[in-house]
DNA sequence: AAGAAACGCAACCGCGGAGGG
DNA sequence: ACCCTCCGCGGTTGCGTTTCT
């Protein structure tokens, strides 16, 4: 089953575009605007399916564009929006101004990911700490190693059969004795697992309906750093104000 | 200095949904 | 109700560049 391919490859250039198509493609949409790839393609005179150009388009000639290297407080944003909605990119990138679905998919694949591998690795180590340790540990979310949120996350997932991902990638991960570690060691500790669940989950479906939602990005980044405080509250009182401090 | 390995990123592919005829 | 086209998305690939040995 499945669609046939848009274009057939005979007629059609492929590969990177040149910069003479490039001005043919941008001419072209400023004049007619963004509708019907398929006809932009044609009456545009590129030798490209729609598709391609789309991609184009969206990816590297929109003028709102932001080039350049992704910041810290852009960096932390993809982390929670990710532990939260998962490899949906689109939506990520709607909450980023100026970046594209595919920046950030690149960028998580290839620098993230490495990352939280990292701070997994790192979090395993601090897990065989005692655990008077870890409670007490700081809040960091840029390194991927051991936020509250996170661990109220870990213990969410586990008394919900993992149910969501553990510490923002699902495919890495697998029902670990770590986790079941952490369960027993720290949410004792704390609060019951129902409690600290049943927040969790509450602020899961906050969150869901700011994406959402109409929030500008600014106001959005705010509203998370909100949220991880309340998460932080749930745990031990603690905030997360040095995060607050990169505000824009 | 040269080859190998790792990285970064643009581009392509194939699928599913929406909507029109 | 069905088919077709278009669009948008996530996954993957390929290649140029950078770093390592």
């Amino acid at each position: 089953m499945g669609r046939r391919p848009r274009c057939t490859k005979e007629e059609m250039n492929n590969g990177p575009w040149t910069a003479e198509e490039d001005k043919m493609l941008t001419d072209y949409i400023k004049i007619h605007g963004e509708r019907k790839w398929c006809n932009v393609a044609r009456k545009a005179g590129l030798k490209r399916c729609g598709n391609s150009c789309r991609l184009r388009w969206l990816n590297y000639l929109r003028p709102d564009i932001k080039r350049g290297n992704i910041s810290p407080a852009e960096e932390d944003l993809i982390i929670r929006l990710h532990r939260l909605l998962g490899n949906r990119w689109s939506l990520i990138a709607g909450r980023l101004p100026g970046r594209t679905d595919n920046e950030i998919k690149n960028y998580w694949n290839s620098v993230l990911r490495r990352k939280l591998i990292n701070g997994k690795q790192h979090m395993q180590n601090t897990i065989l700490r005692p655990s008077n340790e870890i409670t007490s540990s700081t809040t960091s979310v840029s390194n991927g190693a051991k936020t509250n949120a996170v661990t109220c996350k870990m213990i969410f997932e586990t008394s919900r059969t993992h149910e969501l991902e553990t510490f923002g990638s699902n495919a890495l991960e697998e029902p670990s004795k770590e986790v079941s570690f952490v369960n027993d060691n720290v949410i004792n500790e704390s609060k019951s697992k129902e409690d600290c669940s049943q927040n969790f989950s509450s602020s899961f479906n906050y969150m869901d309906e700011l994406l959402m939602s109409g929030v500008s990005g600014s106001d959005f980044w705010k509203l998370c750093m909100f949220y991880d405080n309340i998460v932080a509250r749930c745990n031990n009182g603690s905030t997360n104000d040095h995060l607050d401090k990169r505000l824009p």
